[in-house]
RNA sequence: GGGCGCAUAGCUCAGCUGGGAGAGCGCCUGCCUUACAAGCAGGAUGUCGGAGGUUCAAGUCCUUCUGCGCCCACCA
């Protein structure tokens, strides 16, 4: 047999996933019978360090997988990294910068050959941190957004959608990045509050005397200025509106003054000047009002040739030019500070240039349409309600997606040109253009937006577009765990591509959790340098310690602070979790057992039932009964995902109930027949003899005190297995060994499950008694201040028989609980010794022998019928309440009443005793 | 500007569909009781942010105010 060593040692994390993975645990079987669950990692970036978001994000989906494993589903946790376009390439960016490289130099092949090298190196990095935390994704599945089958899927979803008229090409304002030469997404722009000049001009109206003043922040803009807009029904412009502003560079062209909602007449002189290819509010008037676009810059951000005599320059300094040009045309009011935020670039602080470009995009009116449809009918469920709104908000309000980047790491657009000016858009690269034969074709330079190929992460890592029997067998999957920040980037096109190419939803329910935050309350983040290290925890603590710790004592929905002082606890319950073992596996039959006895007795089944099932002792009756209930409710609450309470009746189960009453409780079973183990004799010997007979007896209520502790204990084991997997896979086994059985590992184990049979609430309400006659010695002790070397005489006058015969029972387990060197159990309604002081406790009174001082017990006395008095009085007062007797729910009433009956019987009682 | 979240014991947080305020840490007292001092036993601690309202009954529902925080859109 095992034995354990005196504290759990996390260092043996390591071997234990070594075998697991070795032995194949993780592996989920498309073919098999078994009904599926399966969970898709939200793939972490291939420039990913470990951090304490991952942490928090994979452990939750780990509790649910090996909780769903155990409960025999063919659970599979598909595992992968994203290539994530932009931030990647960033990164090598810098990383070749440092050795005084630029992308250009290497050329797009030289360049893109870096970034496998980084993926090579770095991809797997992530993989093995993640390995570390225990979590059990089938790892031989592993992919990669650009892995062959993956870059396969996204070219199917683009030819689809192009040959369906739902991928197409137009101009359209991106944020560009002038220095990186990019299009970024909004998520990449960065706003920062900044100190600004808001600048005032006039247009000089044409063929009036009048001018029309406007304020901007960026002036050089007026260079492409083709309407000034004011709200419609300004009376102050009512006369202007259908008149022209001339725009004082160049041929001083004349541009129209229009009306539109989009100006709020509050606001400055209620005058705004439109710049459609410089500006997205403008640009939207501008498709309104059917406005012609002058873009005035070049990629770099210099000024083009529509900038007439102010082209070469760069924005800036057209910006301080045409300030001065304005103010000696006398053309310029005033500036003034103005505090307003502005767009950078986060990778690089560049501001933001609103450019018009040639770009792709999905048309997504269409798509959208199922995705809302999978929220309104309940198919897509998400934990918090309002989560589901931030994903209505956004579809109900969804723009046409700018799928295109400018950027070499990523899938490149399958598009060709020919001279012709047709586009052939296909999977493979075409030989020549299929309209004129062309064969001079350029494929586009441009890649897909990273959240392309994510957008089909539920399917195209089970093999779509093929038919794979994994796609057969796992989709759709059950669950998606991610942040609050990708509902939008992620979640919504995930289901909208699920939809419309596997027709069914990716999943059935959308699990968002908050974000770790530092010890402050803030954001973890890497300027900030308040980042804790997932690794560093683990390394000190263990993984089970940080797993545990990251989803007990929070409802997860809400943001989380990450305290160190939080890991102890958990710690300490583990330890106490690994001692409680370490006597169970002590007390074990085998433990005591001479050599060459007959182990027939011996090990304790697999199973809480044995061929007598029923429990003699109410002490055991009471921890299977109770150890049921929590199997069920750690159940329930794991299906509602609500994994921190689940984690807590476990862990409360364990150390309140079993490990501070129950094996407290058996120890004088444990330990009554300890010698006497070695003349055991025959049957018709122990037979015989009234002290053969009684030490038999005893011997069978040891053993059947050692059955119920290791059964009781192997379930709750199995019950923390989700949360801390490690410890728990030493203890299943040890427990089995104690046994002188074998077990594989706890993985695959059954999760606990309790017929109705050991349903028993009498023997829990018996023993809620016990406890509270020996928690009322202990108090009592405690006031006295006696030594817990000394021990007191106690008299308990039961309530009845019944409460008498669990006493009697009990007299060992109650002495030894309440320090006493002897319990005498009167009969009911007996009268005690005189010189004996009383305790009323629930349900029986104590009475104790003269170590009770007299004064301070009557003073303990009062407060207790004060206390109940009070108590009576509350509940008098509600029943005096004719609207609750009328409302409240008759079981409620009854209820009340009940408790009135029991608070007035202990209350005579104590007035009767003193 | 729009949307959302949080405010409960000294600290960090639980309290689901409204029916006698909880945990851990910290604190006080006593214990090295042969599984565990990372432990055991006992104890103190809250006008549940303020103000209204609905209800027989509100930490829980509604309104409003205050103080933090997040997301989205950003205003010429």
């Amino acid at each position: 047999m095992r034995t354990l060593q005196t504290t759990y040692d996390k260092n043996r994390e390591k071997e234990i996933y070594a075998r697991w993975e070795a032995a194949g645990y993780f592996r989920a079987d498309a073919t098999s019978g078994k009904p599926p669950y399966t969970i898709v990692i939200p793939p972490p970036n291939i420039t990913a360090k470990l951090h304490m978001g991952h942490a928090l994000n994979n452990t939750i989906q780990d509790i649910l997988i090996r909780f769903k494993r155990m409960q025999g589903f063919e659970a599979l946790w598909m595992p992968g990294t994203d290539h994530a376009a932009i931030a990647t390439e960033v990164l090598v960016i810098k990383a070749l910068a440092a050795q005084g490289i630029t992308k250009e130099q290497l050329g797009r092949e030289g360049f893109l050959e870096k970034l496998w090298e980084w993926n090579e190196l770095y991809g797997g990095t992530i993989i093995s941190q993640l390995k570390s935390l225990g979590f059990s994704c089938d790892w031989e599945r592993t992919r990669f957004t650009m892995d062959e089958g993956l870059s396969d899927a996204v070219l199917e979803v683009f030819v689809r959608l192009y040959n369906e008229g739902k991928i197409y090409r137009g101009e359209r304002l991106v944020n560009w990045c002038v220095k990186c030469g990019t299009s970024i997404s909004d998520a990449e722009v960065e706003h920062d509050e900044r100190e600004d000049l808001i600048y005032h001009f006039k247009y000089a109206v044409a063929g009036t005397d009048e001018f029309i003043s406007f304020a901007t922040t960026r002036p050089e803009t007026m260079l492409g200025d083709t309407a000034v807009a004011v709200a419609p029904g300004d009376e102050r412009y009512a006369g202007l509106v259908g008149k022209f502003a001339r725009v004082p560079f160049g041929d001083g062209r004349e541009i129209p003054i229009i009306a539109d909602e989009y100006v709020d007449p509050e606001f400055g002189t209620g005058v705004v000047k439109i710049t459609p290819a410089h500006d997205p509010n403008d640009f939207e008037v501008g498709v309104r009002h059917n406005l012609p676009r002058i873009n005035i810059l070049h990629d770099d951000g210099v000024v083009n040739e529509n900038g007439g005599e102010y082209a070469g320059l760069t924005r800036e300094e057209a910006r301080k030019k045409i300030t001065e040009d304005m103010k000696q045309r006398g053309l310029f009011v005033k500036t003034e500070p103005l505090k307003h935020s502005v767009g950078g670039h986060d990778r690089c602080g560049t501001i933001v240039e609103p450019l018009m470009k040639l770009q792709w995009f999905v048309k997504m009116e269409e798509l959208a349409k199922p995705a809302i449809d999978a929220y309104e009918s309940g198919k897509l469920k998400f934990n918090r309600e309002r989560f589901a709104k931030i994903y209505m908000n956004w579809l109900n309000n969804i723009r046409d997606w700018c799928i295109s980047r400018q950027l070499w790491w990523g899938h490149r657009i399958p598009a060709y040109y020919c001279d012709c000016a047709h586009i052939t858009v296909s999977k493979i690269a075409p030989d020549a253009c299929e309209k004129c034969g062309g064969k001079n074709l350029t494929q586009d330079p441009d890649v897909l937006d990273t959240w392309f190929s994510s957008a089909l992460w539920p399917f195209s890592t089970l093999g779509w577009p093929e038919k794979t029997p994994e796609l057969e067998k796992f989709y759709p999957t059950d669950v998606l765990v991610t942040d609050r920040g990708i509902i939008f980037n992620w979640v919504v096109r995930m289901v909208f591509s699920g939809e419309k190419f596997m027709g069914e939803t990716p999943f059935k329910d959308v699990f968002i959790h908050g974000t770790v935050l530092d010890e402050q309350g803030r954001k973890m983040s890497k300027s900030l340098g308040n980042g804790i290290d997932p690794l560093e925890i683990i390394e000190e603590f263990g993984a089970d310690v940080l797993r545990l710790m990251l989803v007990s004592g929070t409802a997860l929905d809400n943001d989380m602070r990450f305290l160190r002082e939080r890991l102890e606890p958990t710690r300490n319950f583990l330890n106490k979790l690994w001692n409680a073992t370490r006597f169970v596996i002590m007390n074990a039959p085998g433990a005591q057992r001479m050599p060459g006895a007959s182990d027939e007795s011996g090990a304790a089944s697999e199973s809480p039932v044995s061929e007598n099932s029923a429990a003699v002792e109410i002490e055991d009756a009471w921890i299977l009964s109770r150890c049921r209930q929590v199997t069920i409710e750690t159940t329930e609450k794991l299906e509602s995902h609500e994994l921190g309470h689940a984690a807590q009746k476990v862990v409360d189960f364990i150390w309140d109930e079993f490990c501070d009453w129950y094996v407290e409780i058996i120890k004088p079973r444990l330990y009554a027949t300890r010698n006497a183990q070695g003349d055991r004799q025959s049957a018709e010997a122990q037979a015989s003899s009234p002290v053969q007979e009684a030490k038999h007896a005893a011997e069978l209520s040891r053993e059947r005190a050692q059955k119920t502790m290791f059964a009781v204990l192997n379930a709750a084991i199995k019950l923390l297995h989700p949360f801390t997997p490690f410890i728990t896979e030493d203890l299943h086994i040890a427990l089995a060994e104690a046994q002188g059985k074998r077990a594989e590992t706890v993985m695959l184990s059954d999760w606990p499950a309790f017929g109705d049979e050991f349903n028993n609430p009498a023997a829990e309400k018996q023993i809620e008694r016990v406890k509270e006659v020996v928690r009322g010695i202990r108090a009592v002790r405690t006031e006295k201040q006696v030594p817990p070397s000394q021990k007191i005489g106690v008299l308990i006058l039961p309530e009845n028989n019944e409460t008498g015969e669990i006493f009697e029972n009990l007299r060992a387990a109650v002495a030894q609980m309440a320090g006493a060197k002897e319990v005498l159990i009167l009969a009911p309604g007996a009268t005690p010794p005189e010189n004996a002081v009383s305790l009323v406790v629930a349900r029986a009174t104590i009475y104790f022998d003269s170590l009770v001082d007299a004064e301070k017990e009557a003073a303990r006395v009062a407060k207790e019928r004060k206390k109940l008095e009070q108590e009576i009085a509350r509940i008098d007062a509600k029943l005096a309440n004719e609207g609750f007797l009328a409302k409240a729910p008759a079981a409620l009433v009854d209820a009340e009443r009940q408790k009135r009956e029991e608070f007035s019987a202990m209350l005579a009682k104590i007035e009767g005793a003193s």
